[in-house]
DNA sequence: ATATTATATACGCTGAAGCGAATATACAAG
DNA sequence: CTTGTATATTCGCTTCAGCGTATATAATAT
């Protein structure tokens, strides 16, 4: 009797998943955005606030990031709620895996994942 | 006395020279190229031959590898042999390794480095 | 209903990247 | 010098991504 597939976890990607991948890490905005949810889950209005870029701007990424399925959301009442989606194969989890250690020690990065961590912190109420 | 910055390896990189070396990435044919590059120095006929693409094609994104600082080429005779840059940084560090550990269980990839493998045994001589 | 806040999308434009085909350069061999 | 092999670059073209502006949608509040 063959053993079943696991569920979801880790596939083996083609060479045009990774190619999607490294796209979706492509660009300094998507880069920062990313760095910002490894603190946690955020709303649109936060990361314009924090990475002080226009909503639309910010929006278009987002939505870009979504369709490399990098990101998440769901919406609560009026807000987006944004997160990293769980790494759907090796690359990806190291990818991830670097945003959370090597991206550390990098200034502006340090700075905006601090103020992202902030916001995550008030937890559900205001911010 | 303060502690002298060691030489040239792993500085704090910008988000921009994060960008620039995502982008690098950011090609199916370039992930190739660099896939291959991992099993060590290769000329360019040899990753022609390996890819089967128009060698136009594999030099343009070579030379691209080369201004993102990815990959460094020497000249030997008629050869330009091309090999991985040191990781200037801890993200350039991680990707690499990560295309000699993730990338492995990629049939196409694992194909294709195997390839270059061979290539690379054959050492100085033919190939 | 109207206004306000949050988010997403469309439009027109610009610039960069990719391709195939052709051409240029570099070197070796005859 | 001519030929042949290896490599790089240029050209014209197309596609895509990014931007700012404006507009659409969604939910809440008044």
């Amino acid at each position: 009797m063959p053993r079943a597939l696991s569920a979801l976890p880790i596939a083996s990607p083609g060479v045009s998943d990774l190619d999607t991948l490294f796209k979706g890490f492509a660009d300094p905005i998507r880069i920062r955005i990313l760095n910002l949810l490894a603190a946690g889950e955020l709303c649109v209005c936060d990361i314009v606030r924090i990475l002080d870029l226009p909503q639309p701007t910010v929006s278009r990424h987002l939505a870009y990031l979504r369709r490399m399925e990098l990101v998440e959301a769901t919406r609560v009442a009026k807000f987006a709620h944004y997160r990293l989606s769980a790494p759907s194969h090796a690359v990806h989890a190291n990818l991830v895996a670097c945003v959370r250690s090597c991206f550390v020690g990098i200034p502006s990065l340090d700075a905006e994942r601090r103020a992202a961590a902030a916001c995550v912190a008030r937890v559900a109420s205001a911010c």
